[in-house]
DNA sequence: CACAGTGTTGTTAGCGTTCACAATTTGGAT
DNA sequence: ATCCAAATTGTGAACGCTAACAACACTGTG
């Protein structure tokens, strides 16, 4: 068998730059006490034999990584992908990698698998995509001197950092923007009921509908999917009084579009409709979608930078009451929202 | 300051159940000489202890980390984060983490990057969402020892594994299927002209005219997204030859639906339209969309599969030439295509 | 010219595992 | 009992890095 040629290391280097390895370390580390021409030295030295330091070694002594762990559900969707990939683009700014551990339901045995993966791998610390509580709770098992931060979804827990969207103001601007259109009350399609997400926008857009002194008819809890849109949109197309709809998610518009138009009845000619979320083609519904957007991956990237600043202070300080970050979304207007027929 | 705890580690354990560290280990790897009732002291005292392995130390010694690096493309969209799904899934099955590097082009340089970063975190092998060669290449600059496969897009390149759909094939059952319903020819809208995906799309619908003595229209490319099949579905729009039009993709089927729409021409009792992915909410267009279904999580699994073969087989045998699994996409029929009108 | 102070470099000892090998025990067969 | 082979266990040395401290330059000051 050939013999297996054996990687560069730190002293390979050392003893081309005619340094001792520590030396070496020195100079990757940027400790400052090192001559200006040793460093270039050393770096020269590196360059030409191509090294890489072995991150493992650094782990196993400083017991840091320099990896992040993501717990993720249902990272298929556009929203927990965009999350992921800027959680994933400012963990890299900041030098960090990102493993992924998705969970494929949101009981407690899966998070506590998957906080438990995570944790093995020596992951610095964890964000969650957490829209329900399960979630939240599962990370206040993760071991000590884990920081977590949990981002998206659930309203508030003192236990843990989160980073979220404000689901009510978002659904307040949905519902006044129909009623300012005219529309004597606005209907809802929400999404499924034990989601703190759907709740939230349910309570906005009651909210809304007891300021303005309109009716609040019922609300039906399902899914986030396309397919409740339409079989709920079927029903509300039967209703003549039904002039505007404030669905849950875009996907639920969707399928609440397809239903109306089945039904004969056009929007928004007859039936508004406004989603949630702004997907990237929801523009290019039929009619385009007017939706209220989030920005997903820029929740991610906050999440990390408020994972990093938790890291950073509770390392020097004492610690300290987790920060809740809420952001706001916005309202984005399309053709699929009109005056009410008169 | 309150002292540290020390975390618990194989001594502890042993010291507890009475035996040698290294016993210690072997239990943990299941080496067969440890006799029963040993072990069962052993594990006991893990448990009680609550001990884990740390990693780092043993990657240190055996160098493999149990981590996989995987180099994503547009991770946000349904395709590619399907894939990642996929992939997790199956390495976590197989005992890895999943370690993600999104590039956010397909330059060289990210390329390469991407690669370094994974290679420094000592990742076992590189899985690569690969829609264009420049990924491919890439991937051959990764330090020896490095397994990697490449996922997705890309024609075959004989000098990583792939796994890939197969697109031309998915293209003659769209076209296929137009032509069966009595069409006269197929128009198509492809995506961008220098990703080898769009490309082969293109070349299964060419091929599926020339055999039925079609004329083959000319095909215009741009990119992947609704903005284009809308701006694009215009000008067809304005053809009243054009009653079939075949998409490179269902982003691109739904600006062109709604361009035939807004052109008063319908689908599909003017014009039929077909996509291609089955994305999730496709069942749900105005019309419903037929499309060429591509399962990328299947994909994924299969790359992973595949990665882990090769990792093994050339532990032990010498190279060999890399394998290449081809996928067949699927049909799926709905109602946005028709016989033309007579 | 001794001396403190500072900047620069080298030496040694781990970090927590696994590996290779040595040491010990066990179980039959002689 | 006796001895060999197999099963089981223990010992010491890596793995490649950083931390802590020691050692060695140089300054400029008294």
């Amino acid at each position: 068998m050939p013999s297996k040629k054996r990687v560069t290391v730190m002293r390979d280097v050392a003893k081309l730059a005619g340094v001792s390895h520590q030396t070496v370390s020195r100079v990757l580390n940027e400790h400052p006490n090192v001559k200006q021409e040793t460093r270039t030295r050393v770096l020269e030295a590196m360059q030409s034999l191509n090294y890489r330091r072995n991150l493992a070694a650094r782990t196993l002594v400083t017991r840091q990584s320099h990896t992040l762990g993501l717990i993720g559900f249902e990272t298929t969707l556009f929203g927990p992908a965009s999350m992921l990939y800027g959680i994933e683009d400012a963990a890299r700014a900041a030098g960090y990698l990102v493993s992924i551990a998705t969970v494929r339901n949101l009981e407690r045995r899966e998070v506590l698998d998957a906080v438990d993966r995570l944790s093995q791998h020596a992951v610095d610390g964890i964000i969650a995509i957490a829209p329900k509580p399960a979630v939240t709770n599962g990370l206040l098992q993760a071991p000590g001197g884990l920081y977590c931060v949990a981002v998206g979804g659930a309203g508030e827990t003192d236990a843990v950092p989160t980073v979220r969207v404000d689901n009510a103001a978002g659904a307040r601007l949905a519902t006044q923007h129909l009623l300012e259109l005219g529309h004597r009350t606005v209907h809802h399609v929400g999404g499924p009921h034990d989601w703190p997400e759907a709740q939230e926008r349910v309570m906005g857009w009651r909210d809304s509908l007891y300021r303005a002194g309109a009716v609040v008819p019922p609300v039906a809890f399902d899914s986030w999917t396309a397919e409740w849109g339409y079989r709920h949109g079927q029903e509300l197309a039967r209703d003549p009084e039904v002039t505007a709809v404030f669905c849950a998610n875009d996907r639920i518009a969707l399928g609440v579009l397809r239903a109306l138009h089945e039904a004969g009845r056009s929007v928004p000619h007859d039936v508004s409709v406004v989603g949630f979320d702004d997907m990237p083609d929801s523009g290019y519904f039929l009619p385009p979608l007017t939706t209220v957007r989030q920005d997903f991956a820029e929740l991610g990237r906050r999440s990390l930078t408020l994972l990093l600043e938790h890291m950073a202070d509770t390392d020097t300080d004492e610690p300290e009451a987790p920060a809740h970050i809420v952001v706001s979304p916005e309202l984005v207007v399309r053709g699929s929202t009109a005056p009410p027929p008169r």
